[in-house]
DNA sequence: CTTGTTGGCCAACAGTTGTTGACCTACGAT
DNA sequence: ATCGTAGGTCAACAACTGTTGGCCAACAAG
């Protein structure tokens, strides 16, 4: 089961969901027209429709999001609020489609589904396991959630001044006990 | 002193802004069209340029906030948190324009620079009576903003359904502490 | 009654958008 | 040599956008 031998066409492919990434984490959904992207990717926009269908085909083919979260077991429980922390904080500065699905999502139907998707899908599992009553496992998720996306939000979309100064430290010794409590703590 | 007399197009004014923070929270800015808004408020398209100029102006004068923040001496600091968390739910249920904003300040420069300055001249203040080091208030008020900001954005734009489904007390209960942290609690 | 102003509508403009289909070109297989 | 197809360009469409200016009706002041 060798893979498929790599089209010519490959190449455009991956420049047209490159410039796609770029400009929805940029602009947002609407701005991001198809002539821009396909200028950025120095094709055609015809090629665009051509490759993926219409503009919503791009957006779904472009962000594709795997949080990578760790196995609740390979980890010490008392710890994993700063785990959490640290591991977003990385997925949020390497990969701009984190910030342009939470930009799309704002405004776009679309893409505030694929945001929940998301969570149910990859975050919920992990609360399932870590929580110590699993039927509190979607609002201890939830909790956890409102913290980390306020925190991307507010640095890396709205870019407040005092949040983007923030060192990488200082956020996860201020937010990993939050995380923590929301998740392993008993209810208040 | 009285006021100027209320002329006849003033209701027209009203219904225009009116319309506009519905389409605004609704759609975000993009797709907040003009037209759209024209014929909720049921006039003419041309009459929203007459009175506002142009959409940068319905903008800035459909949405404008006044979070009415307590006087941070007007109540015990060892409550802080409770208090504005209970606060803020209830300024974002009462309220449109806060979700309008948040919506257009995820994809418009001039949505999020707007949040920037009532950041800066609404919540920084409170944080500079209540912190202990007047220092450190700016990022104590940016940690409290990610936490407040998150819960809206998870409840109120993306609606996540556990955090939909979470009651108030419940949140206030969760969230009060963490707030109260961020603002009061010596730093880790 | 006339006249000026206020509030409003209509029609159009110029630009941009997503999208389509006709056309061209290179090239590997036959 | 040729022929089909993959990869790509070009020009255009129809819809929609913000925006403009001209025209009309009501109405209050003279």
């Amino acid at each position: 089961m060798n893979e498929t031998p790599r089209r010519r066409s490959d190449d455009t492919r991956d420049a047209i969901l490159a410039a796609a990434r770029e400009r929805f984490a940029a602009d947002g959904y609407e701005r991001a027209t198809i002539r821009a992207i396909a200028k950025d990717a120095r094709i055609d926009p015809s090629m665009v429709m051509r490759y993926y269908g219409n503009k919503e085909g791009l957006f779904a083919a472009a962000v594709s999001v795997d949080l990578r979260l760790p196995e609740p077991g390979s980890l010490p429980r008392h710890d994993i609020g700063r785990a959490l922390v640290s591991h977003f904080l990385d997925l949020w500065e390497e990969n701009e489609v984190l910030t342009a699905l939470l930009r799309v999502g704002a405004t776009n139907q679309a893409g505030a589904e694929r945001m929940q998707g998301i969570f149910r899908d990859q975050v919920m599992p992990v609360a399932l396991r870590v929580c110590p009553d699993p039927e509190q496992a979607p609002a201890r998720a939830a909790l956890a959630a409102t913290q980390l996306l306020g925190l991307a939000l507010t640095r890396y979309v709205l870019r407040f001044p005092p949040t983007v100064a923030l060192a990488r430290e200082e956020i996860v010794a201020w937010l990993a006990p939050t995380v923590q409590r929301y998740l392993t703590a008993p209810s208040p």
